[in-house]
DNA sequence: GTGCTTGCAAACAGTTTGCAGATAG
DNA sequence: CTATCTGCAAACTGTTTGCAAGCAC
């Protein structure tokens, strides 16, 4: 769906536009966002990059993903009983599809979305400006090992 | 949509039902839960709770919450960056409006929400056990005051 | 009287903040 | 050379847990 070394690309591109440095902790950072599709935690990231920066720190991590937050070049996915996650490849609002056994999330594919989002700023009169769209089941991997 | 004092007698019927007890501290914050439609935070119940028991505690409350939480009867909307939220009146999934400046929550009218549901569950092969879907927005009265 | 519940305080976890030294531009 | 960034550690916040005393049944 992304084409994961032009979406680092505009990442890279976005960072120096502005006044901010490129460090290699960054980049590192922009790589791996870029090739996950798994949508992972700030520990996750922090665990994988410690082969290459063995003393980054979660600091660091969390500074870079607020930046790129603030930017809106991730989006960030609260919850309140765990890590945070974080979308690199599509920093907007779209439905997520949860596993509540291993936690994975996926992107699934529905149409209706937007029609929905539409249906309540219609009823409501608000003028919707972010949603959250999140559902909950056993991927067919946990389901399986059941 | 519910009546207030039909659903304060499920709550204590299903509290009684087992073996828990019906203290004046757990049937004080059931009233406060089907009296309210503002979708209501611990420390706001905390508060409320302070004229009839001033030594009340937040771990109670979180306790009692829990305990409701844990019965199917009362919903939770927990969120990463805010107090947790409670529904008393309507345990189950359904589709929340907030406001961003106030923090109001309403719930909007929304007949495809359903349908949505249905969606995910075809298009991923997921059994979906549970949603949230939340829409964010300014209400008329924070709008007007702009 | 029994054992669940309360209230208090300490613990907890993920995230944020402050600061001194390091480094990108 | 200078302002930003890193890494470390302490602080923060909402929630949970442990425990002794209280109270519902």
């Amino acid at each position: 769906m992304v084409d994961p070394q032009a979406r680092f690309e505009a990442l890279v591109d976005r960072l120096r536009g502005q006044e901010y440095r490129l460090t290699p902790q960054r980049i590192a950072l922009l790589r791996l966002l870029v090739a996950s599709d798994g949508h992972p935690s700030a520990s996750h990231l922090y665990d994988q990059l410690q082969d290459q920066f063995p003393t980054t720190s979660p600091g660091t991590i969390y500074k870079t993903l607020n930046l790129l937050k603030d930017l809106d070049e991730v989006l960030e996915l609260g919850f309140s009983d765990d890590d945070n996650r974080y979308d690199g490849n599509k920093p907007y609002p779209h439905p997520h599809l949860i596993c509540v056994r291993c936690r994975k999330i996926m992107d699934p594919e529905v149409s209706m979305a937007q029609d929905l989002v539409q249906q309540v700023a219609q009823q409501s009169g608000y003028q919707i400006i972010g949603h959250r769209l999140d559902f909950y089941g056993v991927c067919p991997d946990c389901r399986e090992s059941e």
